[in-house]
DNA sequence: ATGCAAGATTTGTTCGAACAAATTATGGCC
DNA sequence: GGCCATAATTTGTTCGAACAAATCTTGCAT
């Protein structure tokens, strides 16, 4: 019997609550017996339950089930960071203008900042890259004052910022939080993008986090609709 | 020398480029001799480096040097598709009706199918269950015809349609396209939606695959601005 | 030179064995 | 009974070996 047929057999055991979720699995010497299969053999069906997240092992102590199912998730493909922003390759960040602002009351409320923290305000818009068309977002960028250095590298605009920090700062993003909702485009973003005012759009945020939550920096997109499309493609897998 | 330690060095040799991208790795045997290692472990230690995405392997043929860096990857934490959705558990979908109806050129290009294809047609209005809010979202579903029979079991309106297909055809999801764009809400949907006309809103449309890329159903929900945000938490992680 | 078949090479899978490391069970001592 | 050292159990890691499956190389026949 093959490594996978013995991890089919004992995920149709634990499904049928023969080994039920929170009882032993039999040790690796008695599936051997069982299967008639080396304990080589038996172990990679044990470890391939173990990614399904189906039983936990300890060693010296045993196996234990931890679920009746295959812990399945939906993970989003996705190489890098650059992914997520999708266009960081093809776009051009125009600078319009970088400060070293107060936070007001709203903008506070949307970074998560403090009112009144001194955090470097760049804001501009994002082309596509060679072709002469209507700009795709209208950004502002909001970087922790600890970062505020990096104003004086923001002369090459194919490089995001949250890499020109992680390069200059030895950080490393840890985790981003993104939001997506609707908006509609009015005043002077909707001037700057070229559009006239009252259009929807699509406004990303994202949250660029260190290894200890610390926001490291906020980038706040307005899309208008038609010029972009936010697309992600999610593939089942197992475990993890 | 132990696997960890063989993974690690091998690791630093590609990053030095003694072994470029593209260039194959030795093989096995002659890394046991260099190693002074047995073959089981060996192989345990290129397999770590292929789960990091640095080499691929063929049998018969090599492993093959496919990057100098692990390639780190954000991955979206989501445990089933009910997270992907949201709202799923929370949210009751009422719907207004549900008809076999041929596909038009519009509909046909937004689902992917052929103009005059007769997919079930099922739409209404998403609800927060328990208080009576106004909707959060239209919804307008296209079913597949091979499983139009889903019909007889709509009426349990908190199970997503795309679950009820897997259970009743056993069918699995395998994979999900989603696209967000902004858009207008106007005309019947914005009334439906009890909302005045022209309101900016989310267009999220989800197309639901199996186990060979075909299309099981398609789901195009839109949310109007201000009821519904679409937020996701991507993590940093190593080879996947 | 070309094409094909046989052989060599390389990775994939499984086996049996041995020892290490962590946990659990045992038994004696107080 | 409670405590602690010891033994037994169980999983973790590594070794050497053998064969299977896929690929590449070689050499022969045409």
């Amino acid at each position: 019997m093959n490594a996978g047929d013995i991890a089919s057999q004992l995920r149709d055991a634990i499904q049928r609550q023969v080994y039920p979720v929170g009882a032993g699995l039999p040790t690796e010497a008695a599936l051997c017996e069982r299967f008639g299969a080396s304990r080589y053999t038996v172990r990679q069906a044990l470890g391939h339950l173990s990614k399904l997240g189906m039983i936990e092992r300890k060693q010296g102590s045993g196996s234990i089930v931890s679920a009746t199912e295959p812990q399945v998730s939906y993970a989003q493909s996705m190489g890098s960071l650059d992914e997520l922003m999708q266009y960081a390759k093809d776009t051009v960040l125009t600078v319009d203008r970088v400060r070293l602002e107060p936070a007001g009351a709203r903008t506070a409320q949307t970074i998560g900042s403090g009112v009144g923290e001194r955090w470097l305000h760049v804001s501009g818009r994002r082309h596509s890259v060679g072709r002469r068309t209507a700009p795709i977002a209208w950004t502002d960028i909001y970087i922790n004052p600890r970062f505020r250095t990096v104003e004086d590298y923001l002369d090459d605009k194919t490089v995001p910022v949250y890499r020109l920090i992680e390069e200059l700062f030895g950080e490393t993003v840890d985790q981003v939080e993104q939001d997506i909702t609707a908006t509609l485009v009015t005043g002077r973003v909707a001037e700057k993008l070229q559009l006239t005012p009252r259009q929807p759009g699509l406004r990303v945020i994202r949250r660029y986090l260190g290894h200890d939550q610390a926001v490291l920096a906020i980038a706040v997109n307005i899309h208008p609709a038609g010029r972009f499309r936010y697309s992600m493609v999610l593939n089942r897998s197992v475990g993890l």
